[in-house]
DNA sequence: TCTGGGGTCCTAGGACCC
DNA sequence: TCTGGGGTCCTAGGACCC
C-alpha cells in the first residue's frame, strides 16, 4: 500500500450541468456567463468543447464570444444549480474510503492509500458518471502539485500519473507557466532573468529568485519547478477569510450620489453574508474601477468588529471618500474581512 | 459591441513603539 | 545634537486561481 494524491476535475463542468438539465443542448456550442445576454458587459464563465472549437474561452467578453459564434446558445449562470451538482459529486467521492478536500465547484483532491491508484481513479470516474451523469478527469500524483498538473494531461475523461519518476520527462521542457501558481506575469519576469522552462527554473539560483520575487515567493517558485508540493489532503472545512460583492454597471456611474447609493447597496449584501457567517467583520474594503479600466482598492480596519449592516455601510462610505473622484465608474465592490482565527499548527510535509 | 465575480496569499513601505 | 535597530500593525498593490 502506498499513499497517493488524486486530483479529480469535472470536464467543462458548468456546460455539462446545463446539458444535463436540457439534453437538447448536447453537441451544441454552449456559452454560460452573465445574465445570458451576449450584448451585456460580462464574460464567459464556461464554454462547451463545441464552442471552444470556435475560439471561445472562459474570461472572454460575452460580446466577443457572440461575435465569434452568434449561433451559440448563451445561458445565464445558475449558481444554485452548479452548487447542487457539485455537492452530488463530492458526496460520491466521499463514499469511497478516501479523504476528500474540496477545491471548488468542480475539483477536489482525494487522499488514498492503495496499491493501484489507476484502478481507484477509474472507479471514481465510473461512480461519478453513474450517479451524476458527469465526466471527470483524474490526475494521480505523489503530492498535490503533481496530481493537479497531471489532470490537465488526462482531459477529457482520462487519467494521468505524474510523480518524481516522470516529472522531468513530462514537465522539464515546458514553459514555467505550465506550473500551478505561475501565471503569465511571473512567466514574463522569469524570462527576463533568462528562465524559460521548468528545467531552467529548477536549476536557477535561489538567491537570485529571492532577490527578484521576495523571500518566500522566490524559493517557492523554484520548489514548484522541482515538483515539490504538499502531500497532506485534509477534509477539514475551509474557514472563509472574507466576503465580498462587486458589480459592473451596464452604464457607467457618473454622479457621486449614484456611486454612494450603489456602495451602500453592496455593503448591505455583504452584511447579509457576514451575518450568515456568524463572525463579525474587522475590516472593510472598497474597490472602484474607473473608466476606462483602472482599478483602485482602499480598505480600513474597523474601530470595533461588527456585523451591523448600517455600520458596514457607513464604513464603506468612509473608505469611498478616500478615493480621488472625478472619473466615471464602471465597477464597485465592497469586501468584509473576518479576524484571523487562531490556527492550530498543522502537520504538513513535502515530497520532491 | 473590450476587458466578471469571488476568493487567497505575498510584498513593501510607513507609522509607531520600545 | 545626533544616532541605532527590531518588531508589529496597517495599508496599497500585485499576482494567481476557479
Amino acid at each position: 500500500m502506498a499513499d497517493w494524491v488524486l486530483h479529480v476535475d469535472l470536464d467543462q463542468f458548468i456546460a455539462a450541468v446545463e446539458v444535463l438539465r436540457d439534453p437538447s443542448l448536447r453537441g451544441k456550442p454552449v456559452v454560460v456567463g452573465g445574465n445570458g445576454d451576449p450584448t451585456e458587459r460580462a464574460v464567459v464563465a464556461t464554454a462547451s468543447y463545441e464552442a471552444r472549437e470556435f475560439g471561445v474561452r472562459s474570461g472572454m467578453p460575452l460580446r466577443t464570444a457572440f461575435k465569434k459564434l452568434p449561433d451559440a446558445v448563451f445561458l445565464p449562470a445558475d449558481h444554485a444549480l452548479y452548487e447542487a451538482a457539485s455537492a452530488d459529486v463530492m458526496a460520491v467521492l466521499r463514499s469511497f474510503p478516501v479523504v476528500v478536500e474540496v477545491m471548488g465547484w468542480d475539483e477536489a483532491f482525494v487522499g488514498a492509500s492503495c496499491d493501484d491508484p489507476f484502478e481507484l481513479a477509474r472507479s471514481l470516474q465510473a461512480a461519478v458518471l453513474d450517479a451524476t451523469g458527469l465526466h471527470c478527469s483524474v490526475g494521480i500524483g505523489d503530492n498535490k502539485l503533481r496530481a493537479k498538473i497531471a489532470t490537465e494531461f488526462g482531459k477529457p475523461a482520462g487519467v494521468f500519473q505524474l510523480t518524481r519518476e516522470n516529472w522531468v520527462e513530462v514537465m522539464g521542457h515546458r514553459p514555467t507557466s505550465a506550473l500551478w501558481g505561475i501565471g503569465s506575469r511571473t512567466e514574463r519576469k522569469l524570462s527576463e532573468l533568462g528562465i524559460s522552462t521548468v528545467t531552467d527554473l529548477a536549476s536557477a539560483s535561489v538567491d537570485a529568485l529571492a532577490e527578484r520575487f521576495g523571500p518566500r515567493m522566490g524559493p517557492y517558485f523554484r520548489s514548484v519547478a522541482l515538483g515539490a508540493g504538499d502531500t497532506v489532503v485534509s477534509a477539514t472545512p475551509w474557514v472563509v477569510k472574507s466576503r465580498s460583492h462587486e458589480k459592473t454597471f451596464q452604464k457607467d456611474l457618473a454622479s457621486l450620489e449614484d456611486i454612494r447609493r450603489e456602495v451602500v447597496a453592496l455593503a448591505h449584501q455583504v452584511a447579509a453574508d457576514v451575518v450568515a457567517e456568524g463572525r463579525p467583520a474587522v475590516r472593510v474594503g472598497v474597490k472602484v474601477r474607473f473608466v476606462p479600466f483602472f482599478t483602485k482598492v482602499r480598505a480600513m480596519k474597523l474601530p470595533a468588529p461588527t456585523s451591523s449592516a448600517s455600520e458596514l455601510a457607513a464604513a464603506a462610505l468612509e473608505v469611498l471618500d478616500r478615493f480621488e473622484h472625478g472619473r466615471a465608474v464602471r465597477l464597485l465592490g465592497v469586501r468584509a474581512e473576518f479576524s484571523e482565527d487562531p490556527v492550530e499548527p498543522s502537520a504538513s510535509s513535502s515530497t520532491y
